[in-house]
Parts: structure tokens; C-alpha cells; sequence
DNA sequence: GATGGTTGGGTTTTT
DNA sequence: CCCAACCATC
């Protein structure tokens, strides 16, 4: 037997050894599912399957990379690069380029991001002349984008009376007209938004039967990961591409289902034995990640679900300690909590800060995290939220290399033609749009054409709109010559936008010019990287491809030694050693948007669940009493999830930090302060502050016991200049000390570690000698 | 036509 | 808090 197969345990082995046939995996979470899914496909090449004839479908690019990595080192370099691995997106993206011409669309179709499908709704709903607060951009947005995740065309829509009628119902009769118009601009503008990436595929499979044939025949061997979150069209594509070979490996978890809200559908994984003949299913069932608690606590957790395929994740690893839960009296607390543990444990543990990741429900609770980290020198990494590719300057230069692969992008065009301002302001956009309409143009070509077209517009706009018109001409014939950071560098200076940036000397704008500069690196990066692969130029429009289906996860800096932030969402698929779960209150995680369904709550829950599972050694659970949302001070309860948890798994640290919040002057003397008149005024952590009822005594009742940062070490007395040994920095000098109370630091230079500050009431330092 | 200031409204997760 | 949209002013 090959040598990588000894690395799996039986039940891993089984589906990597089925050469053929339909089958399904169900992997528990940390089951060593990607281990599977990596190795069988480097079997499958071992017995001869041409890397071209399998497809390789995962969750986001980076996986893709990473699992490519590894085949090639089993099978070899040359081999591997010939796999068609990487996103539904990012693979039929470029599927649709090669045979966009039989769908009408042009080959440098342009891939509209969420904010400009938007942009292009807003626009129809100003120009139609609808209510704004009966047609909300964001709502017809997401409807839209469940009609075509559901295959619902706009011709299915009108012909379905149940959608037509629901929607007048709803008050809004015009929803169809807005999809239609919708359609008609992106089509328009030679563009597909990310869902029309699966729908197109869709309509391409349908149409052209010899199309599927070649695609069929093409990928032989077809593998799914994290199936569950597939929606129906990612189903129906699977579906249609394996129909001839029915050679189809799904893995998944329903369990870790947690993409409903984008259409994912968790039936199609709860059907798949029905959607293929003589479907094997496997079970991976022992967890190879997490301590005995964590697995035995997210156990207990799910089994309040009632939605979900038997399965029984189990672990040989070690118990390990209790999972610590935490309170704090407000959000920045949390936030001062999880940084002072981090710190904590790395001192006392000696480990990475990149061994650390804390998670949350919504990008909105990185702010007081952040601000935390900051104030420790704890260095991190905030993933999602806005992401790189979405900040403004970096859109702007986009767009103008948007512009010059295809003019026919309006959202590019609207976004530059201005921008820097050139004195082409909105009523002239206007006029030329009212044109564009009645010649049926784009509004590119009308400026193409201004002279032979009767435009209400001075001689002045004129001169204008002719002189941008010869910027993006001429840059668009360099593009053709230059590789994509030559192009994008010239377009950032010949189109005025680094000195419009430089212009701008606040610390947003240096940011600004930073993050062009950061821009134009990676580019470079890139095309480096492109002149590396046979068959790739290197040019600017693999790039867009590339940035236009980048995700942050894809994006890895070079120092890596950082505690991640991320969202739950983000983090599934990664784990970590310790993991921080922050803001476990009702109405946030659970959200608030979801307790209105059995189903809604249900899918909270797996979501919980991947939160937790993403610990390897040690889990956290922090909440906060109060905590500012939109400016405004909010209370919260603990989340149900917590009480979920069997208690026996559960650690509960009374809040050091949160007393000091109270007194932080009076630190020590704590215990000698009235405690009943205490709670009367302000209450102790962990007891609501309505009168308790059965429940809130037995949380009173848990509070009491632990109390393990209370047992830190006593605070050394440290004076400037003198010389102190840390059990992991090694020697060092004080060089300055700050903060009162509990939060005096030091900063010490050590001999190998470079300039530290040090909580002492964390830090294990021997004094060496008096200065 | 550009700009800056105000106001009012939304409030989850993402390819 | 954060953004889009509107209005008043230059």
C-alpha cells in the first residue's frame, strides 16, 4: 500500500479506496475530512485518472491551494497543476468565459460584487420612480438573489403566480419589473453578478446539450466539499455534470450547515442517497482535533437540534480542561477579558499568538476587540468585514482597469468618469444616460459617438468627456501590451488618482495612498506568480478574474504571528488551539433576526456548534452584561447556548477585570467592601439584574467556585533600570513603568526579544539586581 | 457643477 | 455607529 494511505484510519480509508461510484461522507467536525478528500484524489491519479478529468470543488480558494500543495507533493508538481480545483465560482467563472459567446455575453464579461449589483438596484428604483420605503435596495437585492439561486429566471417569475401575487401582496407589485430591469442593465453592461455565475452555468448545461457532453466527459471523477451548504443551483450543476459517469464524492457535515441564508440547501444532503443509485455512505465519526470536553460539549450542544442525520463524534484525545466561561459588565471589558487572557496564556504557555483566534457573530463586535489588542500590543488580524478589495481607493483603481477591459461597465464607468473630479457632474451623466437609452447604447459608446449624436451639452463638457474618452483609450492600448501591474501602476498615476490621494494628508488619506501602494504590490506579486503556470499571461484580465472572487481568507501576509478575529462563518473549515468565543448573549449569538423560526434557531445553533468545534486544546466563552450597539447602550442576557452546554464542561471565572471596573482603585481591598450593598446597586457579575428566579440562583450557585486569574501572580515590585529574567523573553532591562492597580506594566527590553510590555500581574519575572 | 453639512434610517452571516 | 440621500451654498 502507498505510503500516505497508512495515514488513515480505516473509516478514512474506505472512500478514499472507492474508485467508483456515487458516495457521500459524512465527517464529523475535525474527522479529518479535507485529509479524505486530499488523499483520494491523489489516488485516484496513482491508478491512472487523468488531474484533467477530475474536478475538485471546495469551499474557498485558499483550501484549494492548500490541498493542491499537498497532492503535489504526493503525486508530483507538474501533475497536480492539471486539477480543476477551487470554488464553484472561481471554476465556472472561468467555464463561462470560454463559451460566454453561446449565452450573448462577451468573453471579458465583467463580475459584478454585491456592492455593485447594489448600486445597479438603487439606480432602477430611483429611476422607476418606486417608493424608497417600500422597495428597500437591500431586500430586493437578497430576493433577487434567492430567484436565482433557486433557478427562478424572470420569465419563471412571471409565470408563477404564487411569486407574482405574494409580492403584490407584500405591497410590492413592481418586484418583477425591477428583475427584469435588473437582468436587462447587467446584461446590458456585459456583466454577471456572483449568482449568475451559477445560474448561467445552469442555463449553459441546459441549452446546449453538446456543451454538457464535453464538460461531462471532462470531469470523470467530480468531488463536493462541505455539500451541505450547496444551493440549488450549485445542486443542479453537480447534478448535470455528474449524470453521465455518476463518479460524484460528496463531503459534508450537516451538523456545520450554517449558509441557509444565502440559499444553501441542507436537504441536499439529507437527499443524496434518492438524487444517485446505489449511493455508499460513509461516516467519519472520531474527532482527531479537540479535547474530549469540546467534543463532548458540542455533542450536547447539537442534540438540541432536531434536524440532523445520526452520527456520534467521538475522541481518544485527552479530556483536557473545562471550557471557561466568562462575564464582563460591558462589551470593552469583554474585549480588555479576552486580550488580558491571551496575553496571559501565552506568557504562562510560551506559545504563538497565532495559536489564538476569537470569534463572533457580526463584524460589528471587532471594534472593541480590536481596541483591546491595540492597547496590549497584541499583534492580530481582523479577517472579513471590509475587506481589502472593497475599500474605496482600491475599488477605484479597479474600476479603471474594469473600464478598460470592458467599456460596456457601467458601475466601473460611473464610479471614474468623475473621480478624480474632471468637471463631469450629474446632469450631464444624466443627459447622456437619457441618450444611451434612446439609442439603446451603452454609455460608453455614446461618449464615443458625442459628435454624430444631438447632446444637450456645451462645448466645454464636451472637451471633457473627449479627453477622458482619450485617457481610457489610450490606457487600454498599453493594457494590451503590459502585464497587469504595469498596466495598473500607469492607470493609478495617469488617472490622477495617487495625486488626488496624495492631496489628502490625514491619517485616512496616507492610509489611502498606503493601500494603492499595497495594491500595486500584490499585483506584482501576482503577476510573478501567473508567469510561473503554463498557459497564463500574467495580464490584467486574469487578474480581475483572480480579484473579483478574491476572498480575505485568500489573502496571507507575510508575519503570520498574529491572533486572528474573524466571524464564526469564516471560520469554518480552520481550527486553532484556543479559541476565543466572544459576545454569547441572547439576541446576538443566537441573533436576534432568527428566533422566529424552529429552523432559524436551529441553524444559530450549528453555527454554534462550528464555533466551538474550531478548538483544538481549550474553548472560551465570554458575554457582556451591556453593550453598545449603534452608539446606544443595550443590556443582554446570557445566550440559551451557554445553559445547552452539560455544566460538568463548564469553567465559570468570576471577573477580576469586571471588579476592577467597579473599584479599580480599591483592587485589593475588594473583599472588605459591603458586598450585600454591593449587589443591590451594581450587580455581581453573572446575576441578572432582574430578580432571580429558579435558573438565575443556579447560575449564583456556579459563579461562586472558580476564580483563576485571581491566583496570578502576586505583583512584583519593578523600579526603572532594573535587570529582570522572564521564563520565555529571557534577559531584560525595565525601562519603563505605567498604569496603577492591577494594571501596572512594565516595558522591558530583552536581549533577544526586543522592546516588551509586560503586565505585572501576568508576568513571571525574577528580579536579576538593582540597577 | 462641486462641496460640505445635516438628517434620517438600518441593525447578520458571504461567494 | 455608519452610510445614503438631500439641501444649501459657493
Amino acid at each position: 500500500m502507498e505510503k500516505y494511505l497508512l495515514e488513515l484510519n480505516e473509516a478514512q480509508r474506505a472512500p478514499v479506496l472507492q474508485k467508483e461510484g456515487a458516495m457521500m461522507v459524512i465527517a464529523g467536525a475535525g474527522s479529518g475530512k479535507t485529509r479524505v478528500l486530499t488523499y483520494r484524489i491523489a489516488y485516484l491519479m496513482s491508478k491512472g485518472v487523468d488531474p484533467f478529468n477530475i474536478l475538485a470543488l471546495t469551499f474557498t480558494n485558499k483550501a484549494a491551494r492548500e490541498m493542491k500543495h499537498r497532492i503535489a507533493q504526493i503525486v508530483g508538481r507538474g501533475e497536480a497543476q492539471n486539477l480543476w480545483m477551487g470554488t464553484f465560482h472561481s471554476i465556472f467563472a472561468r467555464i463561462l468565459r470560454v463559451e460566454a459567446d453561446k449565452l450573448g455575453y462577451p468573453r471579458n464579461f465583467t463580475i459584478y460584487d454585491s456592492q455593485d449589483s447594489q448600486s445597479v438596484i438603487r439606480a432602477i428604483i430611483r429611476d422607476m420612480q418606486l417608493d424608497r420605503d417600500v422597495y428597500k435596495y437591500k431586500q430586493i437585492q437578497s430576493r433577487i438573489s434567492s430567484f436565482k439561486n433557486s433557478l427562478i429566471t424572470v420569465n419563471a417569475y412571471f409565470n408563477t403566480p404564487e411569486l407574482v401575487e405574494g409580492d403584490a401582496m407584500a405591497k410590492r407589485p413592481r418586484t418583477g419589473d425591477i428583475y427584469r430591469e435588473y437582468v436587462a442593465r447587467c446584461f446590458k453592461a456585459g456583466a454577471m453578478d456572483f449568482d449568475d455565475l451559477l445560474l448561467k452555468t445552469n442555463e449553459l448545461l441546459t441549452k446546449f446539450p453538446e456543451v454538457l457532453a464535453k464538460y461531462q466527459n471532462r470531469f470523470r471523477y467530480i468531488l463536493v466539499d462541505e455539500y451541505q451548504d450547496t444551493n440549488h443551483s450549485q445542486y443542479l450543476i453537480v447534478k448535470a455534470l455528474s449524470d453521465k459517469f455518476q463518479n460524484i464524492c460528496v463531503v459534508g457535515d450537516d451538523a456545520q450547515s450554517i449558509y441557509a441564508f444565502r440559499g444553501a440547501n441542507i436537504n441536499n444532503i439529507f437527499n443524496f442517497q434518492k438524487d444517485y443509485d446505489n449511493v455508499k455512505v460513509y461516516r467519519l465519526e472520531q474527532n482527531y482535533r479537540s479535547t474530549g470536553v469540546i467534543v463532548n460539549a458540542a455533542n450536547s450542544v447539537i442534540e438540541n437540534n432536531e434536524q440532523r442525520l445520526e452520527k456520534e463524534v467521538w475522541t481518544h484525545n485527552e479530556d483536557g480542561n473545562p471550557i471557561k466561561v466568562h462575564l464582563s459588565p460591558t462589551d470593552a471589558e469583554e474585549g480588555r477579558f479576552v486580550a488580558a487572557s491571551i496575553e496571559e496564556n501565552i506568557v504562562q504557555l510560551g506559545n504563538e499568538y497565532s495559536d489564538y483566534a476569537v470569534l463572533y457573530r457580526t463584524n460589528a463586535q471587532s471594534r472593541p476587540l480590536e481596541d483591546a489588542m491595540r492597547r496590549r500590543n497584541i499583534p492580530y488580524r481582523i479577517y472579513g468585514g471590509l475587506s481589502f478589495y472593497q475599500r474605496k481607493e482600491v475599488k477605484d483603481v479597479l474600476a479603471y482597469l474594469r473600464l478598460l477591459v470592458n467599456p460596456k461597465d457601467e458601475e466601473a464607468l460611473k464610479r471614474v468618469i468623475n473621480y478624480p473630479s474632471r468637471g463631469i457632474g450629474q446632469t450631464t451623466l444624466d443627459r447622456l444616460n437619457i441618450a444611451a437609452n434612446h439609442y439603446q447604447r451603452s454609455l460608453y459608446e455614446i461618449i464615443e459617438n458625442m459628435d454624430k449624436i444631438d447632446l444637450k451639452i456645451n462645448a466645454g463638457i464636451r472637451t471633457r468627456l473627449k479627453s477622458f474618452q482619450i485617457l481610457i483609450e489610450s490606457l487600454a492600448v498599453s493594457a494590451q501590451k503590459m502585464d497587469a501591474f504595469e498596466i495598473a501602476d500607469l492607470v493609478a498615476r495617469k488617472s490622477g488618482l495617487i495625486t488626488e490621494f496624495k492631496k489628502d494628508t490625514t491619517p485616512e488619506g496616507v492610509i489611502r495612498v498606503e493601500n494603492i501602494e499595497e495594491l500595486l504590490n500584490g499585483i506584482k506579486d501576482f503577476v510573478e506568480q501567473q508567469k510561473e503556470i503554463e498557459g497564463a499571461t500574467g495580464d490584467i484580465h486574469e487578474f480581475l478574474e483572480d480579484v473579483a472572487l478574491a476572498t480575505d481568507m485568500d489573502k496571507d501576509s507575510e508575519d503570520s504571528n498574529r491572533v486572528a478575529l474573524m466571524t464564526v462563518h469564516l471560520a469554518k473549515g480552520l481550527e486553532f488551539p484556543y479559541v476565543y468565543i466572544v459576545g454569547m448573549e441572547e439576541n446576538l449569538f443566537p441573533s436576534g433576526m432568527n428566533l422566529n423560526s424552529r429552523s432559524e434557531l436551529e441553524e444559530e445553533r450549528r453555527l454554534f456548534y462550528v464555533a466551538l468545534t474550531r478548538a483544538e486544546k481549550q474553548a472560551y466563552l465570554t458575554y457582556a452584561q451591556t453593550r453598545y450597539q449603534w452608539g446606544k447602550l443595550t443590556d443582554a442576557d446570557p445566550s440559551r447556548f451557554i445553559d445547552e452546554i452539560d455544566d460538568k464542561y463548564l469553567q465559570y471565572l468570576s471577573s477580576v477585570r469586571s471588579r476592577r471596573f467597579q473599584s479599580l482603585a480599591n483592587f485589593d481591598k475588594f473583599d472588605e467592601i459591603d458586598k450585600s450593598r454591593f449587589r443591590q446597586t451594581k450587580p455581581v457579575p453573572g446575576i441578572p439584574p432582574k430578580g432571580p428566579d429558579e435558573a438565575e440562583k443556579k447560575k449564583i450557585r456556579r459563579l461562586k467556585p472558580v476564580n483563576s486569574l485571581k491566583k496570578a501572580t502576586p505583583i512584583i515590585q519593578l523600579e526603572k533600570g532594573q535587570f529582570v529574567e522572564h521564563n520565555r523573553f529571557g534577559k531584560g532591562k525595565v525601562v519603563n513603568i505605567s498604569g496603577t492597580g492591577a494594571d501596572v506594566s512594565a516595558e522591558i527590553h530583552f536581549e533577544n526579544g526586543g522592546l516588551k510590555r509586560l503586565l505585572l500581574r501576568f508576568a513571571k519575572l525574577k528580579v536579576l539586581s538593582e540597577s
